[in-house]
DNA sequence: GCCGTTTTCGGCCCGACTGTTTTCAGTCG
């Protein structure tokens, strides 16, 4: 996956520098599409390089797909290489200034040579950017101002962070008088893993009272931006927020636009204008007149497209499948039956047995799986064969007593040692219902190593479940390096089931895993690997991440009754 | 450079806001 970055950023320079020459804006627009396009991916760009499928990618075709094999291959690109030598600017760090984009980089370095952060610096200092075209005072000063955000450097928000933040912005604005309602839109409504800042869509007819109520909330920092229908504004801890108002009968329409990503209302307002119609945040139109607007399926059903989950809208052939009514009918948490990955404070989880039965209880599950770890995670408190044991003897008992109207599955999470050996001996291995195996030690292993490593981990007997199969820590650490085509692959023939871990800071797998996990015909198991009560919550982001990777609720394990879900587990 | 319900050429989403301008260019989402 890091490859995916590189060639990414790699492609978004080149459109920049194409635009700062300011030749041909449409080529330029190609690679930055190409770049969104990729990391918007998910799946390593080298297996589907080595599958030959670049040009299936939305957005690379022929020229392009050349240029990331270059990459992939030699780590240049021809013409990355000669627009760095005709301009030589440090594009990330100027386009990281806000209100400063293409055009303003070429006039800068052209009338002043400026290339990087100091060199503007030094040109601001000098007072050299006075008189220069276009450069009055303000925008001076804002550019002054903004080379601190530069320099800070753009931050991201995990979801499961975001979401609170903005659910409780909407409350406040919900109780404005005059709002119909208020939603959040944006990449938080498409349910991404991490957002960049929060967008809140209002329904009102007198949107100036609204602003102004919005500008003035506790906790803003800055006003970025304010007009009558549209503003932005930056809390004290960074978080950027834009809010926009439209009047009832442009509300779906609204949303719809607001909810994007780009690429994806890009192609909806192509489709638009092929039947003659006009697609804005207003409404869909023909002529003047409004065809659909009022509520977002009205809009896709005039463009002769099934209703698009928030989820799906990235472009990634989503449209085309609602054209062909062939869209998933995604999983919903309702679905979910029961948990198959949770701790307890017999390893590192901070609640007893009991109390996580009780909270899993709450939650109408029909089964439940105390999973902790095993010996040689010695930092979590892993458990030795006697310890498993003895738990295993304490389960039986709780099921006996039929305290919980559930079924309690004996788990564990059992270390995957260096050779691939699991943690646990056989005879323990053997009685207990569920196994997950999980990569916590040795992450740095090469990628040949950890593919064997996880691959003879998966012929084991006792292998139910891969647990977090990447190990990234989204933020904070990647994906170890693994050739997930070949554990799919071992997964398949030795009926493994792949885990989707709901942490918020894990949702591992990812989406483009996700549906190569589907291509490959493996079942999910979505659990919150809970080490507290309030962590069985996180079964939601598991869903979100789910719904995002197009799985389905068939797709997923802990969706069957308790006997076939057992069944499903056999060798 | 990409792409196809105008299909291998000729298009390429659409509008809000800002600052600097006397009508628009640049940036952003």
């Amino acid at each position: 996956m890091t490859k995916n970055r590189e060639v990414a950023q790699a492609l978004e320079e080149i459109s920049l520098l194409l635009q700062i020459e300011g030749k041909d804006k449409f080529k330029s627009l190609s690679y930055a599409r190409a770049a969104r396009s990729i990391t918007g991916l998910g799946e390593d760009i080298e297996n589907i390089r080595d599958r030959g499928e670049l040009t299936n990618v939305p957005g690379i075709g022929k020229a392009i797909a050349d240029k990331i094999e270059s990459f992939l291959d030699t780590g240049e690109i021809k013409l990355l290489v000669e627009l760095r030598e005709r301009v030589p600017v440090k594009v990330w760090e100027l386009e990281a200034i806000p209100d400063v984009g293409p055009k303003t980089i070429s006039l800068l370095y052209r009338e002043l040579g400026v290339t990087d952060l100091v060199s503007l610096e030094e040109a601001l200092d000098a007072g050299k950017l006075e008189g220069l075209k276009g450069m009055g005072k303000k925008t001076i000063s804002k550019i002054a101002d903004g080379i601190k955000i530069a320099r800070a450097g753009a931050s991201r928000t995990l979801l499961a962070e975001a979401m609170p933040i903005a659910n409780r912005l909407v409350e406040r604005l919900s109780r404005i008088s005059d709002v119909n309602q208020a939603v959040v839109a944006g990449s938080l409504r498409r349910r991404r893993e991490t957002i960049g800042d929060i967008d809140i869509l209002v329904d009102a007819s007198k949107a100036s009272k609204i602003m102004d109520a919005f500008v003035g909330m506790e906790d803003i920092a800055d006003v970025l931006v304010k007009g009558p229908t549209k503003s932005s504004v930056r809390t004290k801890d960074g978080l950027r927020i834009d809010l926009r108002v439209l009047p009832t009968e442009s509300y779906g329409a609204g949303l719809q636009y607001f909810t994007g990503n780009i690429d994806h209302n890009v192609k909806l307002r192509a489709i638009a204008k092929t039947k003659g119609l006009l697609l804005n945040e207003y409404g869909l139109f023909r002529n003047d007149e409004q065809v659909a607007g009022q509520g977002e399926e009205g809009i896709y059903d005039a463009l002769g497209l099934d209703y698009i989950p928030p989820e799906l809208r990235e472009d990634m052939g989503e449209i085309e499948a609602a054209q062909e009514g062939k869209l998933p009918k995604l999983i919903k948490l309702e679905d979910i039956r029961g948990d198959l990955h949770t701790h307890t404070d017999q390893s590192d989880g901070k609640n007893t047995i009991d109390e996580m039965l009780d909270a899993a209880v709450e939650k109408d599950y029909e089964y439940y799986c105390v999973s902790d770890h095993t010996q040689s995670l010695t930092i979590a408190n892993g458990m030795d064969e006697a310890h498993v044991l003895k738990r295993i003897e304490e389960i039986d008992e709780l099921n006996a007593s039929g305290r919980w109207k559930m079924k309690i599955l004996k788990g564990a999470e059992v270390d995957i040692l260096a050779h691939g050996e699991l943690d646990l001996d056989d005879s323990v291995l053997d009685q207990l219902d569920i196994i997950t195996l999980s990569i916590h030690s040795r992450m740095k292993d090469t990628k040949q190593v950890m593919t064997e490593r996880v691959c003879h981990a998966l012929e084991s007997k006792y292998a139910h479940i891969l647990g977090h199969p990447t190990g990234r820590l989204l933020l904070k650490r990647p994906e170890f390096e693994i050739d997930m085509e070949k554990v799919f692959e071992t997964a398949r023939h030795n009926n493994v089931v792949m885990e989707l871990n709901a942490h918020p800071q894990r949702l591992d797998l990812n989406v483009g895993n996700l549906r190569a996990a589907k291509r490959w015909g493996l079942r999910i198991a979505i659990n919150t690997d809970a080490h507290r009560t309030g962590e069985l919550d996180y079964m939601q982001y598991g869903i979100f991440q789910a719904r995002r990777g197009w799985v389905e609720k068939y797709d997923v394990i802990n969706t069957l009754p308790p006997k076939e879900l057992m069944k499903s587990l056999r060798k």
